[in-house]
DNA sequence: GGATGATCATCC
DNA sequence: GGATGATCATCC
């Protein structure tokens, strides 16, 4: 599918999804549907961007380029409730000092990426084959002064830590909508950053992710406005 | 039962 | 390894 160039025709597209299974979805682009998601866990992601004509691949920048829109699926179950984190991007561990724009909020992979959504909710319960998972109401959205004022608070926090070489104390339990957890293959797997003294040192890749809270809230102004 | 930390697939 | 797409699995 071609990229969408207007806001307009992306949500057409969005919306012909809405009460759909994953197993029709799959069947009009002639995709095989896997038996679980838990060896395929971008699946269904991957399988809406396509739909929808994503066109970022796996660049660094929101799914949409021409309109600069991300797109988030969110798991939901049948009453509605937000079943996982939802992933934004990777932290950036390796601080240059001479970076000037390392700490600047708006230049910011997070704020970039969450300036502009589409949110692409899908139903499912548990013992429930992918299949039969079903796509809910997608819908835009944009932080509010409030939501941005926290992600920006949570993200700052992040990033002095990070900043002072202090990514030993950042764990998931920091941050209030948005959090820093693991982000790899395997809790084996390192990457560069630097320590309190300034030393380069190795430690495991983090991302940040939002927490359910927050995108239920986002799920719930939403539901009230249609 | 929810949250944290761990992990899976794919592309380059 | 590092980016994309996330959910899994264990702990509390």
């Amino acid at each position: 599918m071609d990229s969408p160039k207007t806001i307009d025709e992306l949500m057409v597209r969005a919306e012909s999804m809405s009460g759909r299974s994953i197993g029709e979805i799959a069947q009009l682009m002639q995709i095989e549907v896997p038996a679980s998601l838990t060896r395929k866990k971008g699946w269904q992601g991957q399988m809406i961007e396509k739909f929808l004509g994503a066109d970022s691949g796996n660049l660094s920048q929101p799914d949409f380029s021409l309109l600069d829109i991300e797109l988030k699926t969110l798991p939901i179950d049948y009453n509605g409730k937000v079943l996982e984190s939802t992933y934004v991007c990777v932290l950036n561990l390796y601080n240059n000092l001479d970076d000037e724009t390392f700490g600047c909020w708006q230049l910011s992979a997070v704020y970039r990426k969450l300036q502009h959504v589409l949110w692409v909710p899908v139903a499912r319960t548990a013992g429930q084959s992918v299949t039969e998972f079903r796509v809910a109401t997608p819908f835009l959205w944009r932080p509010s002064e409030a939501e941005m004022h926290l992600l920006k608070m949570d993200w700052e926090n992040a990033i002095e830590l990070v900043s002072l070489g202090k990514i030993d104390q950042l764990n998931a339990r920091d941050g209030e909508v948005l959090q820093v957890r693991p982000k790899a293959a395997n809790s084996k797997v390192l990457t560069r950053t630097t320590n309190r003294q300034g030393q380069l040192i190795e430690t495991l890749p983090r991302g940040f992710y939002l927490r359910p809270q927050f995108t239920q809230q986002i799920l719930a102004q939403n539901l009230k406005l249609s």
